[in-house]
RNA sequence: UCCUCCUUAGCUCAGUUGGUUAGAGCACAUCACUGUUAAUGAUGGGGUCCUCCGUUCAAGUCGGAGAGGGGGAGCCA
């Protein structure tokens, strides 16, 4: 028996495993921070396994006044004692307390949290602490639990996990401004004949950038262990302020031999699907305090800027429903058929030829479909070089097999393409913009030795946290952002 | 980077046409109460009104510059 064994009887028990039905009468550990501590007697503990607080009760006259007074909010507790029915409302179980020991003191003048609502600018701020919130448990138990079911989509389904660098010398990926990564002096670096600073005699012997994406590289796994994927940290030096991007996020990137951009879509789609299928089934409570937590703020919106789906209702319709599939030029036709247009309500003019705007992609995925937007087949001329020419363009229509998912609220989630596979072509749109072969030469050498038709995409993690929790600031579904002028912790 | 809004107690905020000692709720401290649910009641402490410069007899309030933050745009994931 358990009992028999010391150590079993000392062993601390979570909280989620303890109110998910202990039998009353067992004696038990539990260790956690105080939420509140109420009437002098009765102790919310927290332990982080889930929001659900575990009450504690400290029979009147039983524990030393010197105590009693230690149990501040922020302050962390390891508490023995029995597990029995609740005699209040709020709980079915609590635990009556045998013993109080205090493992660390929280001046409660000092501690910056109380038990009241913050804002989340205030606690972003504050983003060491802001984990023991109940908003931010639920946010990063949710991303814990993406990041699990990434793995578990692809592992079941034969991918290989291939970590690219982080360090990087390749510059000619287009995909924004680098991280220079040195270890030149910043006064007096060596300096070359022409003048310019003399990166042979830098770390790696030339000029290197932390990674803005692990495609090339994934592309290179891809042409032998025909499904990889990659999840990690890139990084782009961009000056965004918005509520979208981090200088650093996280991306998995599939990349895929032999498939088509068809293939391609419908690997986007599923995956999508399976990570929202996954938190609604085991994180379903934080899910709850998140929807609940919107819907309160929703209230103080203006009607026309509510979402009206609920957050799990939202989550359902899109586990539930295909997404809609059009071509880039169908699109420039809804959107120039559009009352919206017609009544000149977007602030950039529309074309064929364009980019789309945030404007226009919201009026689609918002107004239009009201469901996730899978868009294919952008003109040439505005996407990479590694995207595959479709053939049988009408001249100066030419366009990729390049296609984007946009999503409710947070716009591009998912971007992808099937990759020229062809070398003569991909070489002339390398040279068509610019980008020097020299350097890309091993990238090439793909094409030139068992080139095959491929396609991946690129998703944003984060993104796809703040599309499960209904967060609208990507600074906070991330443990540390990484924003201009802010490197914090 | 551009546009726009904001900055008053630890937090969330009020502060009238410029006017004398800048307020509230929460938090915190003390006391009371004791099956509470962000406990309650009483009392108390707590301020560089973001910074600098200017206008004025007088600036939290008006003007200028700067810093920090929010929202939107661009770039993108």
């Amino acid at each position: 028996m358990a009992f028999e064994n010391t150590n079993m009887f000392n062993q601390r028990i979570k909280i989620k495993q303890l109110l998910s039905g202990t039998a009353t009468g067992t004696e038990v550990v539990v260790m956690g921070w105080v939420r509140t501590f109420r009437n002098n007697q009765f102790i919310a503990l927290n332990d982080g396994s889930t929001n659900a607080n575990i009450q504690i009760v400290a029979s009147l006259g039983k524990f030393d006044e010197a105590i009693l007074k230690r149990i501040t909010t922020g302050a962390s507790l390891k508490i023995t004692g029995t597990v029995v029915e609740s005699l209040g409302k709020g709980q079915t179980v609590e635990v009556k307390a045998t013993s109080i020991e205090i493992l660390g003191d929280s001046d409660a003048e000092k501690y910056p949290l109380q038990p009241k609502k913050h804002s989340l600018e205030f606690l972003r701020e504050k983003a060491y602490l802001r984990f023991r919130t109940n908003t931010f448990g639920s946010v990063f138990r949710i991303r814990h639990s993406l990041a699990f079911a990434v793995h578990q989509f692809f592992n079941d389904r034969g991918f290989l996990y291939l970590h690219t660098p982080i360090i990087t010398s390749s510059d000619a990926e287009g995909a924004g401004e680098m991280f220079r990564v040195t270890t030149l002096p910043l006064e007096g670096a060596p300096k070359n004949d022409a003048g310019e600073i003399d990166f042979t005699q830098d770390f790696f012997g030339k000029s290197t950038n932390l990674t803005v994406s692990g495609q090339l590289e994934g592309e290179l796994g891809a042409m032998a262990f025909s499904d990889i994927y990659t999840f990690g940290p890139t990084f782009r030096a961009e000056n965004s302020n918005t509520t979208r991007h981090l200088a650093e996020f996280w991306m998995i990137e599939p990349e895929v031999a032999f498939n088509d951009l068809e293939d391609n879509m419908n690997l986007a789609e599923d995956f999508i699907k399976h990570l929202i299928a996954y938190v609604m089934k085991n994180n379903i409570d934080d899910l709850q305090f998140l929807d609940t937590r919107l819907a309160e703020e929703e209230k103080q919106l203006p009607t026309e800027k509510r979402s009206g789906l609920g957050l799990i209702e939202k989550l359902k319709f899109v586990v539930e429903n295909g997404f809609e599939r059009i071509t880039y030029t169908e699109a420039i036709e809804i959107l120039l058929n559009s009352t919206h247009y017609k009544k000149k309500k977007f602030t950039y003019d529309i074309k064929w030829g364009i980019d789309l705007q945030s404007e226009h992609e919201r009026y689609l995925v918002e107004q239009h479909f009201k469901k996730p937007v899978i868009v294919t087949g952008y003109p040439a001329a505005i996407k990479a070089f590694y995207m595959r020419m479709n053939d049988g363009c009408e001249p100066g229509k030419e366009t990729v097999a390049a296609m984007d998912i946009l999503a409710p609220g947070i716009g591009e989630i998912v971007g992808g393409s099937q990759r020229e596979e062809r070398l003569e072509k991909l070489e002339a749109r390398m040279d068509a913009m610019h980008i020097p072969l020299h350097e890309m030469s091993y990238y090439l050498d793909t094409r030139r030795f068992g080139s095959v038709p491929h396609a991946g995409f690129g998703l944003g993690f984060e993104r796809m946290v703040q599309f499960v929790t209904g967060m609208t600031n990507i600074r906070d579904v991330i443990p540390f952002a990484r924003t201009p002028k802010n490197c914090e912790y």
